[in-house]
DNA sequence: TGTACATCAGTGAACGCGCGTTCACTGATGTAC
DNA sequence: TGTACATCAGTGAACGCGCGTTCACTGATGTAC
């Protein structure tokens, strides 16, 4: 690493903390890339040399947040409990961290989770790999024999995955939401998802059209 | 009605005809609410009089295009087919509505989303119609005896639409992904999801944090 | 080792664009008497 | 029925703001010889 290579990268912590502080403070959509310029003690035109848009810094400046406090759940998950509890463990403690700044996190995801895939490279892989993670959890309950073999554990990642979305996409919009109302409904829908809605022994024909 | 009323009615059309045509044309990012006004032959100033933002407009103009489609789906769907071939039926539906024009769609699903309730109301009061609508036919089948009686049937509605729209969601983000792929993934996460995942026999204790 | 040149991160100022907002105004329509 | 006034949809122009982009420039750092 060169010393040119070293201050590079120092410029660039220097304007992910402006960011990061302001962002918290005073919301992403009230302050502007000349806002964490100044603060950072940066021109403005580095900030742009740094980061291509105001959301790639967000999801830069956010993402390690997040991060930390995936591994954070996970580590405190408990390790011998039912697949549903460990799975509401880690949905407890993220929709709690979001929770610490509901606005914020809201307009991050409002601003990811529709752009094209390669838009969001850090978040993206986050949850790639996030998803391979759990869904080795749900092999490792198909050997303790808590699962069905023939079901599809990818599968069942991505599906309990959409459920834990969706509540957190009705959470963060509805600011009178609290964390147990979207826990309870995650619980609910999380739980009817594994035992299935089907009277038993229907016989289950997957066509369509 | 007033003679003012009608004239004003008339205003409010022919923007939003205008709107319709420029957002599928050039797509709502490359017009602005000027092309749309002078496309309509009104004032500037007038497009916002009737539409407090670009985001307003483009739900008001599109949601009716969308409303079209779902009676249009739900009238086409097969009457005596299982729960499972309705509800692809209605997802190829609307995914190939989508498909027609996925850089449209996109923006506006992600411009509306994410935002408080109130402010889509027109989307809001659709989604909520239609899960009512599709809990009512999960409520029919336990009349017939697929579904289990105990099951919840909004509560199941909510979480087919879940999966469902984390599909889409992937659909419309990802440019390489055909109507056909989207389908698939869909069926196979919604067939787990009416069979369910546990291992037959198995005690469920819905216990969570 | 020294010199001469190339590279490149960072600078500060300026520009164009789109959106939302404001403003004083017009003129047709509605209403009170 | 007529008159005098009030209401209000629509106008056109202007403004402020934030973002992204461009530009010529500086000066420290790296590199070729």
């Amino acid at each position: 690493m060169n010393r040119r290579e070293t201050t590079k990268q120092e410029t660039r912590k220097l304007i992910l903390n402006a960011a990061r502080r302001l962002f918290h403070t005073k919301g992403p959509e009230r302050c502007t890339m000349r806002d964490i310029a100044l603060q950072a003690g940066v021109s403005p035109a580095s900030v742009v040399v740094h980061f291509k848009s105001k959301t790639a810094l967000l999801e830069v400046a956010l993402y390690e947040d997040i991060e930390r406090n995936i591994v954070r759940a996970v580590a405190t998950m408990p390790q011998t409990a039912p697949l549903l509890d460990r799975f509401m463990h880690i949905a407890q403690s993220m929709y709690s961290f979001y929770d610490s700044n509901r606005e914020l996190y809201r307009v991050l995801i409002r601003d990811t989770a529709f752009e094209p895939k390669g838009e969001n490279p850090y978040l993206t892989r986050q949850l790639q790999e996030y998803l391979r993670f759990f869904g080795g959890l749900i092999e490792q309950e198909k050997v303790l024999g808590t699962i069905r073999p023939e079901a599809d554990a990818q599968i069942a990642a991505a599906s309990l995955f959409s459920l834990y979305f969706s509540v957190l996409m009705e959470f963060l919009r509805n600011g009178n939401m609290t964390v147990n109302m979207a826990l309870e409904w995650l619980a609910l829908s999380a739980n009817q998802h594994l035992i299935g809605i089907l009277l038993q022994g229907e016989e289950t024909n997957g066509r369509c059209a």
